[in-house]
DNA sequence: TATACGTGGGT
DNA sequence: TACCCAAGTAT
């Protein structure tokens, strides 16, 4: 086991892939550890979301909140526009709850033990373990995809997910070492991602291949194994976009609850399999050649656009009028967005 | 335990 | 085109 853990941190001294919110290898030897919070945005931002997309919003939201105390006192609009594009809009919602929690109940402090952590809104196992391994350097165990297709390798467990989720944590617990915690976390995660990758593992060059039970029984490329899933269905919608005479736009404020809740959109019917009419006001709404076609996790979307000029007087019944200067296609989940952009160029 | 919840990139 | 996949959480 000792050994096993030693390898791989040898390993992560010279593989260790560059991120804005991570500190060196060296620098942690060091005695330095990254800034927690710069951390924590870091891991819900990365939460089923690669690394690459990561970057620049996490750039902009250390610009625009530098602090967890100026993340609690911004405006949930603000932070919802500035989450836009990256998805899974509940992990904003409870972005915010989680820094106001922090600052009312902790100081401004993030706790650094895993429990503490755990009981965040927004903080779930794999986080909270995050947060204090790399932050904090406690030895807690991270199990990600990563983690999970690592150790199903690494002990050729053929068990599918995530039925053999609790034998797989449990066997990253018993690897998890406890000297340099936080390194280790993040190196098992680099591994998976650089070298014991889903396709193409690249075993030849891991530090772990002379222990890999997967690797000597030729399997290891086709673990884990998981349960197959259902097809997606496919919905159908309309959505509406009006525009009033001053260049002003149409929009309305989704539920907080439900898919892209609390985001901006446009107004429109249910999407289902028979979308009935339901424009937000009285105009000479004009169907648009184009489709707006989308994939969301569980379903495909076909939306059908309404277009309107609305007349400066106009009293819709639901949604505001947003100003033409005050309007970003940016503050946009990527669905509505696509909306806007064939509106703008099918019209 | 199963389902809802986004998006973009890779094959 | 149609999958799969990505540093999961809430219910």
């Amino acid at each position: 086991m000792r050994e096993l853990s030693a390898s791989l941190l040898e390993w992560y001294d010279h593989n260790a892939r560059a991120m804005p919110w991570r500190t060196s290898p060296a620098d942690r030897k060091a005695g330095v550890l990254p800034d927690p919070y710069a951390v924590w945005l870091s891991e819900v931002m990365l939460q089923q979301t690669t690394v690459a997309a990561v970057r620049d919003y996490h750039r902009k939201f250390m610009a625009l909140w530098p602090t967890v105390m100026d993340l609690a006192a911004a405006e949930d609009a603000a932070v919802m526009a500035a989450w836009a594009g990256l998805g899974y809009y509940a992990r904003a919602r409870n972005l915010l709850k989680c820094a106001r929690v922090v600052v009312t109940e902790h100081g401004g402090v993030f706790p650094d033990d895993y429990d503490a952590l755990l009981g965040l809104p927004g903080i779930g196992p794999y986080t909270a373990a995050a947060i204090s391994a790399i932050a904090f350097d406690q030895p807690a165990t991270v199990v990600d995809g990563n983690v999970e297709r690592v150790m199903a390798r690494l002990h050729d467990i053929h068990k599918p997910l995530p039925g053999a989720k609790a034998e797989l944590t449990a066997c990253a617990k018993d690897l998890t070492p406890m000297q340099r915690p936080g390194d280790y976390a993040q190196a098992v995660m680099d591994l998976g991602a650089t070298i014991c990758t889903p396709r193409n593992p690249a075993c030849g060059i891991c530090p772990w291949r002379d222990s890999c039970d997967g690797r000597k029984a030729g399997s290891a490329p086709d673990l884990p194994k998981k349960t197959p899933k259902k097809k997606t269905p496919t919905r159908l919608g309309i959505a509406y976009v009006g525009r009033r005479a001053d260049g002003a736009w149409l929009l309305e404020t989704r539920p907080e609850t439900g898919l892209l809740g609390g985001m901006l959109g446009w107004p429109g019917s249910a999407w289902d399999d028979n979308p009935q009419p339901d424009a937000p006001l009285d105009a000479d709404w004009i169907k648009l050649a184009a489709e707006a076609r989308h994939t969301f996790t569980h379903f495909h979307l076909r939306l059908t656009i309404m277009y309107a000029d609305l007349p400066i007087e106009a009293e819709p019944q639901r949604g505001y009028f947003i100003a033409q200067q005050d309007f970003s296609p940016a503050a946009l989940p990527t669905v509505m967005r696509k909306v806007y952009d064939l509106a703008d160029v099918t019209r």
